[in-house]
DNA sequence: ATATAAATTGACCACCCTGGTCGACTGGGT
DNA sequence: ACCCAGTCGACCAGGGTGGTCAATTTATAT
């Protein structure tokens, strides 16, 4: 592993990509070494010179997607804005822009969590539950329970909130499919997001706690 | 494939379940027909004798699924309820039903949707759009807009509350796997979902028009 | 009972792809 | 001149591919 944290930043990162889009699409079993260096643009030697296996090659995507999306994603939200969907909002946009500048991580993270056939070294599974914990702490920790109606449950409303936004997300990527997202114009869909988040407010919130 | 339906019901069954359940989870190319005939008990020959190629077995689940979903489960749903959230329920039960008796059908039904890997002929290709707006019709048609808030977007609501019962489901969808769906007791989970669709309704339906 | 037809099997085919290895080659440092 | 880390891709044995077909069992008709 050494060896490959030797290469330049370029060439490192076009091996990752490779790698990470192959496992994403086919899992672990499936996924293709020879694909891979053919995507790459190098020799096969080389993926085994640089990681021993295959399987330490997705041990060591694990761990880089791992510590990616908690620097690029966990650690951007600033978590002293108690307003729930405020906080939402922010975190909306940070994964916006880390998904967007680096989609392959995402697609792997999300296969990988669903994926059940490899288990990774108890260290890494550790790093994973400890980042799934952090990622509940950025978004309930130092919430204003105050802001919401008296007459529902506040945990239901979280949950019927985040669903909500998921689903938005869901529709808006689907809608993109195969258009290069470093090129789209993200504005008008930001002003309907916002849309939808005020009339969370309205539905959720009590009347006249809103701002503005 | 006349060859096909003159087989007794039980012993296609078991081929339609095994071929629906490889092709959903390894996608056309990569669902191998081997492990299908192993699955189903049947010889290597006889899918090739039924059926006369990967592809037309393929064709052939994928409009098995577009009638059996729209048979066991658009025409199941009673579309003189006016309610969104009523109707929504009752799709939501319906659903589950449909989906406990055969899984593999949604399952299949659901990649194939998602998939590009294959076309299907124009016929297939004209019944699953207009499967899609036989869905629309069950969800929208007739439904009484007076009940929403004046403040908010009815459209927006609509999407609103579909996003929430789909983050529900696959929520629990989720937590449930690898149990065995049939021997499940889902009675505390319908209270439970009745207790967010309640939420829904005060959040989103004007004041008192609620029922009881 | 016999002849004919239909259903069923699985060994077999030619081909493709797999993760991983290894001898050959490169270019720069000494 | 020698060394050596870096790089390549032909090559390996093994396994899987969709599809075929001669052989056998089972059902049907006479």
């Amino acid at each position: 592993m050494e060896k490959f944290k030797g290469l330049d930043e370029e060439k490192q990162q076009k091996i990752l990509d490779a790698s990470l889009k192959e496992f994403a699409e086919h899992g672990y079993e499936k996924a293709s070494t020879n694909r891979m260096v053919k995507e790459a643009g190098i020799g096969k030697g080389m993926l085994f010179y640089y990681f021993n296996s295959k399987k330490d090659l997705y041990e060591y995507l694990v761990e880089y997607s791992l510590d990616f999306t908690v620097e690029k994603y966990f650690n951007q939200v600033d978590t002293s804005e108690t307003d729930f969907i405020e906080r939402l909002k922010q975190t909306a946009q940070v994964k916006t822009k880390a998904q967007t500048e680096n989609r392959n991580v995402f697609n792997f993270l999300s296969t990988y969590m669903l994926s059940t056939e490899i288990k990774v070294p108890a260290r890494l599974q550790k790093k994973y539950e400890y980042m799934q914990e952090m990622g509940n702490r950025m978004i309930y920790e130092g919430i204003d329970l105050t802001l919401f109606r008296d007459d529902v449950n506040v945990e239901k409303a979280f949950k019927l909130i985040r669903w909500s936004i998921e689903g938005y997300q869901n529709e808006l990527l689907h809608s993109l499919q195969g258009q290069n997202m470093a090129q789209v114009d993200f504005a008008p869909y930001w002003e309907e997001f916002y849309a939808y988040m005020e009339i969370l407010k309205k539905s959720f919130y009590k009347e006249g706690e809103r701002e503005q």
